[in-house]
DNA sequence: TGCCAGGCCGAAA
DNA sequence: TTTCGGCATGGC
C-alpha cells in the first residue's frame, strides 16, 4: 500500500544522506529503499510530504516513528530564529530530521564510522549485514537485517576480516560481547541521563566521546549532546564562545545537525 | 605518492 | 591530565 505523510520538514536526501544512518540507497527513480529492524521501506519525496510504500498500516506507523513524526520541527525552527546563525542553519537545512534508530545497530555503525568516510562506512556495514544478517526480502537487490549481538559475539577477528573494517574489528567484537553478555544493557540507557549514558557507553572499547554522542543522539534522542563533536565544537567556538543561545533549549541535538551541515558547507575540515 | 576520512587507544610527558 | 603516534583501509 501507499501511505502519504504530509510534512514540510522532511527532506529525504538531507536526512538519509546526512551521515546519521547507513542503510539507505537512492534508487534510479530518486526514491530511497531502506531497512530498520525487520521493516523494509521504499520512500519517495513529494512536494508537501513523502510517500511510503509499505505492507500495511502498522508498517506505516513504524516508519512514522522512525522519522520522528512526534517532534514538531517547524516549531523548533521557529524557536531557533532567535539566534542569527542558528536561524540561517535551521532554515537552510529544515528538511533534516533526527531519526530514531535501533541502539545496537547505531552503536556498531558509529564504532565503524571512526576515522572513516561515509561511502566506506556504508560498504562495511553492507558487508556486515550481507554476511551475518538475515535476508528477509528480495526487493531492491536483497534486504538484510542488521546482525544481532549474539551473532556477532560468536565471531572471531578472522570471521570479520572480509569486511575490511581494519582496526575497528576488535571494537565491534567487544561491543557485541558486552551487549550479548548483558555487561552493557542498551535498553537501560533510555532511562539514563545524558551523562550516565555517555559514561556507560564508554565502557565499551572503541567508544569515546564522539561515538557515544552519536549513539545517544541518533538512537536515544538524548540531545544534551551539543556541542561535544570535535569538529563542530571548533567551528562554532567563535559563534558561541559565551555559551549556547537560550533558544536551543532542549533541542541541542537537532541544532547540532543543522549547524553541522551549515558549517560543513562553508568551512574547510578541521582535524 | 601522500593525504584524508564526523576517532580511539595507550603510552609518554 | 593532556598530548600524540599508531592504527587498517580505500578513495582521491
Amino acid at each position: 500500500m501507499e501511505y502519504f505523510w504530509k510534512t514540510d520538514c522532511l527532506d529525504l536526501a538531507q536526512t538519509l544522506e546526512s551521515g546519521q544512518c547507513f542503510r539507505w540507497r537512492r534508487l534510479d527513480d530518486g526514491a530511497y529503499s531502506g531497512i530498520a529492524g525487520r521493516h523494509v521501506l521504499r520512500v519517495r519525496q513529494s512536494e508537501n510530504g513523502v510517500w511510503f510504500t509499505v505492507g500495511n498500516e502498522a508498517e506505516a506507523e513504524f516508519w512514522l516513528r522512525y522519522f520522528d513524526n512526534e517532534t514538531d520541527y517547524p516549531a523548533i525552527i521557529k524557536r531557533f530564529a532567535a539566534d542569527p546563525t542558528l536561524k540561517a542553519a535551521s532554515e537552510e537545512n529544515r528538511g533534516i530530521r533526527i531519526l530514531r534508530q535501533e541502539p545496537f545497530e547505531t552503536l556498531i555503525s558509529f564504532i565503524i564510522s571512526q576515522n572513516n568516510n561515509i561511502p566506506r562506512i556504508t560498504g562495511i556495514i553492507g558487508r556486515l549485514c550481507e554476511s551475518f544478517g538475515e535476508r528477509i526480502s528480495d526487493e531492491y537487490g536483497g534486504m538484510y537485517t542488521f546482525p544481532d549481538a549474539q551473532t556477532l559475539a560468536a565471531l572471531t577477528p578472522d570471521d570479520l576480516a572480509p569486511l575490511r573494517a581494519g582496526f575497528r574489528v576488535r571494537y565491534i567484537l567487544d561491543a557485541a560481547s558486552k551487549v550479548y553478555s548483558g555487561a552493557v544493557a542498551l535498553d537501560s540507557i533510555y532511562e539514563m541521563t545524558y551523562d550516565e549514558g555517555k559514561q556507560y557507553l564508554k565502557t565499551i572499547t572503541g567508544v569515546g566521546d564522539k561515538v557515544a554522542d552519536c549513539v545517544l543522539l541518533f538512537a536515544y534522542h538524548k540531545t544534551e549532546a551539543f556541542p561535544s563533536d570535535v569538529w563542530i565544537k571548533r567551528v562554532t567556538a567563535e559563534y558561541y564562545a559565551d555559551g549556547l543561545p537560550e533558544c536551543m533549549g532542549e533541542y541541542k541535538g537537532i541544532a547540532q545537525q543543522y549547524l553541522f551541515e551549515y558549517f560543513r558547507k562553508r568551512t574547510p575540515a578541521v582535524k
